[in-house]
DNA sequence: CTGTAGCGAAACGGAAGCGTATCGGAAAGG
DNA sequence: CCTTTCCGATACGCTTCCGTTTCGCTACAG
């Protein structure tokens, strides 16, 4: 029983992971080929088809690692929660891997089955955490009671979302509480 | 002075650019080959290459072919016109060629400044219909005054998107009144 | 220390698509 | 009717990538 891994094979799916992901942010999914991945990762063909069947397995593998990297404020009202959660986000799908590698996968999710449950389940994590936050605003009174969480998650969102993928301009982070604000009536706490 | 064109050429042009965004749609953006296409359309490749320079301006002309089929309702109260328009698009984000060809396309704006433009624009013209509706219920009261009306309208059809892209599942155009309720409070309009 | 397992590099035959050129045939239109 | 234009098909040499195989080298594990 071989409780740990050769250390060569670690680094190695390591660098190939990382250098699938750059390559998938600059050609798509349709132009990535494993001899670009090879190249970028400095490693030979060969390796990547030790350790993955094809392309697509690789791609999907890669996705999982773009775990969500948010960090879940804690302090402050919803409403303050809110806007931080949704601040990392713009800023999130303006800056990383993530976003650069996000037209590929949703490219990517449309031609195989697999890489859509990776993707919808990654998608579905991050909503979330903002469908938990808006709930528990139900709660404390800052959300009206009634309403339908998951929509408004998607409404908070959606802007950003739209920005990116749509519209093809950045969302300002700064502009994050006056979209809360027209979505939250700024009721007083109490 | 040729007033008219050989029509010979124009119903090549017509059947090219349905095949191109058939392709489009199926293999993406990185996946299209010239060869698919005149294939699909029954057409030599050279008389492709007779009318476009190479793959991209192909695609680009292909996408301007999917200008917007809504129509734009000219009955009712502003809320009511805004229901109309969501459903409208709730319905060909599920339905329609552009649909399929959206992941593509944003794909493809990914790597090419021209694409983005054209997609680009697509996008704005869609959404300017809903922010002058949104603008006369500003008018009518119907919609809250101050309102940034360009976020009002990304926060309206941003979870049409966001379910088509992110998702990977359909809005239910059904729901689309449940979600107008949330964001335009049904204020009675006198 | 030694056997082994993973490595990078290189070469392979084959498949596919590139963009170009060249046909004969058919349709347009004067 | 007759010339011009556009067409489809086909073949071209060229490039890229496929997925596999082989081969020393080196770093790991026992």
């Amino acid at each position: 029983m071989e409780s740990t891994v050769d250390p060569r094979v670690e680094r190695s799916r390591r660098v190939i992971l990382t250098a699938a992901l750059d390559v998938l942010g600059e050609v798509g999914y349709g132009g990535l080929t494993i001899e670009a991945v090879a190249a970028r990762a400095g490693v030979g063909k060969s390796t990547i088809y030790r350790h993955w069947t094809g392309k697509l397995e690789l791609v999907e593998d890669a996705i999982r690692t773009l775990k969500a990297a948010i960090v879940l404020p804690v302090e402050g009202t919803v409403r303050e929660r809110v806007i931080q959660l949704l601040r990392q986000l713009a800023c999130n799908a303006t800056d990383t891997q993530w976003s650069t590698c996000l037209p590929a996968i949703i490219d990517a999710a449309e031609r195989d089955p697999e890489v859509l449950q990776v993707h919808r389940r990654l998608a579905l994590e991050r909503r979330q955490v903002l469908i938990d936050l808006l709930a528990e605003g139900v709660k404390t009174g800052e959300v009206a009671p009634g309403t339908d969480v998951g929509l408004l998650a998607e409404c908070l969102a959606g802007p950003i979302i739209v920005r990116r993928l749509m519209l093809h301009e950045p969302f300002e982070p700064d502009l994050v509480p006056k979209l809360v604000d027209q979505l939250l009536p700024p009721v007083p706490p109490r």
